[in-house]
DNA sequence: ATGAATGCCGTACCATGGTACGGAGTCAAG
DNA sequence: CTTGACTCCGTACCATGGTACGGCATTCAT
């Protein structure tokens, strides 16, 4: 059994944001034992998953429906869920790659003539 | 010469977007000619400036600082801008692809067996 | 048993990138 | 010469994901 301290630091996270995640509803109050809290593996399993499932890139509405799944071992809407984050992130990826690539080659044109205009700062329509 | 509603409507964004970066010292804001402000093709690229660099993943204190660039000419902060925004978006694209790339095992798994626990939800420490 | 370290709780605040609103002024067409 | 669209300006508000603060209670180590 953990206090809140101990739980956030076995995650490390802040205590504050531990509170923040236990507002927004994504993990359980624990009643009191005389003034204090204690979290046991539940508690601290679900913290875990909330830091991986972001490290997914879930945002903390989606890890909410997650969490909810767990419940209703409803398989399906699961992988839907990881099929959408999938899409949206293979169309990220693919923004930043464009953005990435262009960037390269503007520094490599900035880089072998450095007389006249600024190519990078050219390039966005200065 | 444009009002900013024009302005804005020629670069997609709305006019409350327009008077936020005036806020932030992005745009400048041009004298008045009879209670309205009009905005030439400096302003109208310059806000083009903005929307491109905001694609290539700049954030608008970066912007604001590339901006400032373009008066003093300065190629080699320019590169080094560049080069660090490069940084950070690899660094970005890899995680994403690894978020990415673990969430398809995970469906994949999923898909395969929908008996027993979800794999999806499981591997996140449900 | 006492004092520092934690915990509890409400509330306020932070950055980022906008979006909305209300009242007054201005401008152009009918 | 009025009506409707647009502009100006300040200010407030939004979502997201936290972070900080202050006052009081409790708990742990010495």
């Amino acid at each position: 059994m953990l206090t809140i301290g101990k739980l956030a630091a076995s995650c490390d996270v802040g205590v504050e944001t531990v509170r923040f995640y236990q507002r927004k509803g994504l993990l359980d109050i624990p009643p009191r034992e005389g003034g204090v809290r204690h979290y046991g593996n539940e508690q601290l399993r679900r913290l875990q998953f909330i830091r991986k499932a972001q490290a997914a890139g879930f945002s903390l509405a989606e890890i909410r429906e997650l969490i909810g799944l767990d419940a209703s071992h409803d398989h399906q809407r699961a992988r839907e869920l990881a099929r959408t984050r999938i899409e949206a992130l293979d169309a990220r990826i693919q923004e930043l790659k464009q953005a990435r690539d262009s960037l390269e080659q503007l520094a490599a044109d900035c880089e072998a003539d450095d007389s006249g205009p600024c190519p990078i700062l050219e390039s966005f329509g200065v």
